[in-house]
DNA sequence: TATATTTGCATCGTGCACGATATAAACGCA
DNA sequence: TGCGTTTATATCGTGCACGATGCAAATATA
């Protein structure tokens, strides 16, 4: 019988569960000058495109639901990242708001995709090589938030 | 001053965490069958292929530490699928072996892997595509562990 | 051989992820 | 208007991840 398929090597899924927390470790010493974990950096990038969204609408952006959003967000306010307020108009909706230090925080996050870029870079990585991989993971993941949909609808 | 590197849609490291956990959320229907979580899914994978390897073996296999490893072990030995035993000749080392349970929860496992590729490959993404971000990743984990390897050595 | 260092594993604390459940506001409709 | 349903968020429980620390066995070294 061939168990070739059932091996560590064969698998997809387990390089990209690997390689996903080796490049979070890789953006650690820079999140942790800035005083952030790396789910409270993806908060940050959504929150500096556009302030002042609702939890839904980050868990949207982000692929998380909100019962993990939510608890993260009140981390960040004891930080005095960001302030949350509930909506007027809907009083059921959370105003997320980044307060004056979630701000500055974006000119410290600036270098932070050059650096990472370049660990890449440095070792025979190709520009092109990173642009294929992140064009590939999005067609992934829109298939399977796909799946993920039909079998809530089932 | 240009931002766009600091929006979601350009780091890469953010559709490897969101692919990450999407397909292990599909991988999720047939593990609850198996009554055992992803991670756990990766050790018995570690250990069908060569049983009776040490906690640190494992642990170096799939790139987690043993503080992560280690109560997961114990978890595992909990639902009666592994042993854990102390090694005869070096008394630090923990030697896992295999349980009943464990050998049989491979019949189990073996349809998985197809299963898994068939939701992608139904969706428009080719076999060669699978096999190129296997090869893609496999390289990027190369890289960052030797980066990690760095930082700890200095 | 005595002591310092290394190694293998475990424990602790914190922060995610996420399924299940709760709760209150908003909405739909008879 | 009244009431069932949906929606937005929060809470709870469990299981990872992982840095920091502890501890005992093994090894290295003076």
């Amino acid at each position: 019988m061939d168990d070739t398929q059932l091996q560590l090597s064969s698998q997809v899924c387990f390089p990209l569960y690997s390689a996903s927390r080796l490049i979070t470790k890789a953006y650690k010493p820079f999140l942790d000058e800035m005083g952030i974990t790396y789910p409270q950096y993806l908060v940050l990038m959504v929150l500096w495109e556009k302030d002042g969204l609702t939890v839904n609408q980050i868990s949207e952006k982000l692929l998380l639901n909100t019962n993990t959003i939510s608890p993260l967000l009140k981390r960040m306010e004891k930080l005095d990242i960001l302030q949350r307020n509930r909506s007027a108009e809907d009083e059921r909706s959370v105003i997320i708001q980044l307060k004056e230090k979630g701000k500055q925080l974006k000119d410290q996050a600036k270098p932070i995709p050059d650096q990472l870029l370049k660990i890449l870079l440095n070792d025979n990585i190709e520009l092109s090589e990173v642009l294929q991989l992140k064009e590939m993971l999005n067609h992934w993941i829109q298939i399977l938030t796909e799946n993920n949909k039909n079998k809530i609808e089932k």
